[in-house]
DNA sequence: AACTTACACAACCGCGAGGTG
DNA sequence: ACACCTCGCGGTTGTGTAAGT
């Protein structure tokens, strides 16, 4: 026996919302109030599923609704929130008087999310990429092939938009099949399944050679890993930690937020154990003819010429467009 | 100008929680 | 205790429009 339909499907008008279905539902509202939704289309008059009128005032014409762009601090406690509860969307959007959770759910999906992609922090566990892949590393080998799968998972997309819109060529000259011109950069865009497979090989890589990450401290954001036995990420999760992703400062060169780039990419840090991190992996990757470093032995995503990692650093500041 | 692609937002779907008889 | 029902939630899909080629 399966599932009862909220509505009788054949009888019910789907798809946009008319301005006149508006008005009946809201006058409607406005004199009955909303109790027992499955009887209010009837009673109001539309072919609309109950589902469907609630969903239409809820997310649309309640009157305490606020419509338009999100402000920045808005933004800021939506990204906030979410380092702290994760999807939970009505919970979230109860903290933002006038937005729905829906409206909170689109905005993170289509802007925010991406946001922090660009600026090279995994959207789904807030921390960097390049920390994520290192704490896989340390795995051991029974757990690491797993975990690698379930965190291309998460941010395979994000990597794949950060390397679509940026039109990046990869080179990973163990990996491919091709002939073996070991400086040809490959055309993303020729093949999208190539360059998942090129990401998962530099995971793979990162797992089954984890000597090539020195023992560092982890991911500090506001230096509080001294009050935190579990490490710094969670220090920012706090809401009272006063802690800021610096959304303002995006693209401004700025240095003030915690975010910035030197410490958000495995590649191009400068300061603190990330930078040591890059400098060993330079050093182990040595020079080519060129004088370039890290074109000896690119096998992996991180010492690629034209990785991920080595984007330009305004390429990940500045939010994706 | 025509076509394609990307984006933003609205709407739908299925599931689970909780209330009620 | 159980079945039924309603509602809310989160994920996903659909659609209109702006931007790019």
């Amino acid at each position: 026996m399966g599932r009862i339909p909220c509505c009788e499907k054949e009888n019910v008008k789907r798809g946009q919302w008319t301005p006149e279905e508006d008005q009946k539902l809201s006058s409607y509202i406005a004199q009955n109030g909303t109790r027992n939704w499955r009887l209010i289309p009837k009673h109001a008059g539309l072919q609309r599923c109950g589902k469907s009128c609630r969903l239409r005032w809820t997310n649309y014409l309640r009157p305490d609704l606020k419509h338009g762009q999100f402000s920045e601090a808005e933004e800021q406690t939506i990204i906030t929130l979410h380092s702290v509860l994760g999807n939970r969307w009505s919970v979230i959007a109860s903290q933002l008087p006038g937005r729905t959770d829906n409206d909170v759910k689109n905005h993170w999906n289509t802007k925010l999310k991406k946001r922090l992609s660009g600026m090279g922090i995994d959207p789904v566990t807030h921390k960097p990429f390049s920390h994520l892949i290192t704490e896989i590393a340390t795995l051991p080998p029974p757990q690491a092939p797993n975990l690698a799968e379930a965190a291309l998972g998460c941010f395979k997309d994000e990597m794949l938009h950060l390397l679509t819109k940026r039109r990046i060529d990869i080179q990973l000259q163990q990996y491919s099949t091709a002939p073996t011109n070991t400086n040809r950069c490959i055309k993303h865009e020729d093949n999208k399944d190539e360059t998942i497979e090129k990401i998962k090989f530099g995971l793979s890589k990162a797992i089954t050679e984890p000597d090539m990450f020195p023992n560092y401290k982890p991911w500090d954001p506001i230096g509080a890993t001294s009050g935190n036995p579990e490490g710094g990420y969670n220090s920012f999760s706090g809401l009272d930690s006063g802690f800021h992703y610096g959304l303002a400062n995006l693209g401004s060169g700025g240095d003030i937020s915690p975010w910035n780039q030197s410490m958000c990419t495995g590649s191009t840090c400068t300061a603190g154990e990330h930078g040591r991190l890059h400098e060993k992996l330079e050093d182990e990757q040595g020079e080519d003819s060129e004088g370039r470093k890290g074109t000896r032995n690119g096998s992996n995503i991180f010492n690629s010429d034209c990785s991920l990692w080595d984007l330009p650093s305004d390429d990940l500041i500045n939010p994706l467009v």
